[in-house]
DNA sequence: CGCTGGTAAGTAAATACTTACTTATAAGTG
DNA sequence: CACTTATAAGTAAGTATTTACTTACCAGCG
């Protein structure tokens, strides 16, 4: 009431609503937050936020949308995959960055998750914006080891996926269940053992013992359902 | 109102709700799904409900117990893993089987995703009693691979994880964006793909390494003792 | 009758959103 | 400099609807 009387910019209150709301929308999803816990939260009044924001959707929308384009996913992994190095320390290196932005800031991928269930139709949109995006580019990676002959020719879009699925369920799982305590493991070695699994599991057969048979036939072009 | 006067019996009609409830709740989450929809959609008034469960909470309960008993998933992997056979094909088996239970049911998937992501506590028991130990059968045939010299020597237990990773965050993308017309694989490439990626990953290394030494000799210790 | 399956009609609290009203502040104007 | 003034930041006090849950009552049947 008389404590602190600071009025916010538009600009600044509307990033400080945002905040919140992120934090708030990713602990409890779009129906477990109520606008009320919002204005609370950011010490301001219900009417505040409809006057910056035309309704909940649309703050919802707007948060997600901040998180999103902030995030630039696809980027940083191309910059790792364009340092070049060892095939092993690359892997790793794009793990351990899943693994740590997903340490440092667990709102994202809380978000998403709500939003995917929630049947947000953003969630489409981003999918294809970014996540596709993010399969994409290692793809490319995949693609062109086959073409130099340093990975077996298996689709490289499927090859990318499963790599980012060992890391991915692996962090979603230590999020979700793990807590710190439980069934908890050292984020480096899950990096190497990860990395070190799929790389072996990607290098050629060799050309003497083909025990093996092969799995798909030679240049195989996306499968993008046989039915 | 004069249409239908079916009188269930109370076990009957109790099973009747738990089914509604149950589609509800794995399509909107506890918090999107109301009491009232519920009685809608099963024909009757939500007084009844209330009768039959004490509280929404409890329905709920009722709902994911229900599911995971009736689940039994680590049950059906032991018997993959009892059937012995090529380790590719087994892997491959066990892939399809967690692609088909998904393909076949919805609902189980998505419930647990909304009550880890709603923290319900249910979700932490359901962790300990029901994947923990859905890793762990994994990992204890990992563990016997290692101890015949067919696995290099990695943590079980994240050599599971990660398999399964790869089978079951492929199944989740496909639920939560892909719908049926985007970025789809035919199942049983998926499966024959990530076994074939894990098993070879998962070979000792002297093994398939033309350029490396060997360093141990036999691997073939024991061909037919797998389980 | 009495018991079981079922309902109509509530209630109190919450929820998204509004309306009408205050105040702080920065920019003129004399 | 004081002093108005326009305006943008902010609020108190709603409203209509929804939500989980209750109470009191009804109907068929052995």
């Amino acid at each position: 009431m008389a404590t602190s009387q600071t009025r916010y910019s538009s600009a600044d209150r509307r990033e400080q609503i945002l905040g919140v709301a992120t934090g708030l929308f990713a602990q409890q999803g779009f129906r477990g937050t109520t606008t009320k816990l919002i204005a609370d939260r950011a010490g301001v009044t219900e009417a505040l936020i409809f006057r910056h924001f035309p309704g909940k959707e649309e703050l919802y929308w707007a948060v997600i949308e901040r998180k999103i384009s902030c995030a630039a996913p696809g980027e940083r992994m191309r910059e790792i995959l364009e340092t070049g190095g060892d095939d092993l320390e690359t892997l790793s290196r794009i793990a351990s960055q899943v693994l740590e932005r997903r340490a440092k800031d667990q709102t994202l991928s809380r978000l998403l998750l709500f939003s995917a269930l929630e049947k947000h139709e953003l969630s489409q949109r981003f999918f294809q914006n970014y996540v596709a995006d993010y399969f994409e580019v290692l793809a490319r990676f995949v693609r062109k080891g086959i073409a130099t002959g340093r990975f077996r020719s298996v689709d490289p879009l499927l090859a990318a996926r499963s790599f980012l699925g060992m890391v991915i369920y692996h962090s979603w799982i230590q999020e979700l269940y793990g807590g710190k305590h439980f069934q908890d493991f050292d984020p480096q070695v899950v990096c190497r053992t990860v990395a070190s699994i799929w790389l072996q599991g990607m290098r050629p057969e060799n050309k003497n013992s083909a025990r093996r048979p092969r799995l798909l036939p030679r240049k195989h072009v996306k499968k993008h359902r046989v039915n």
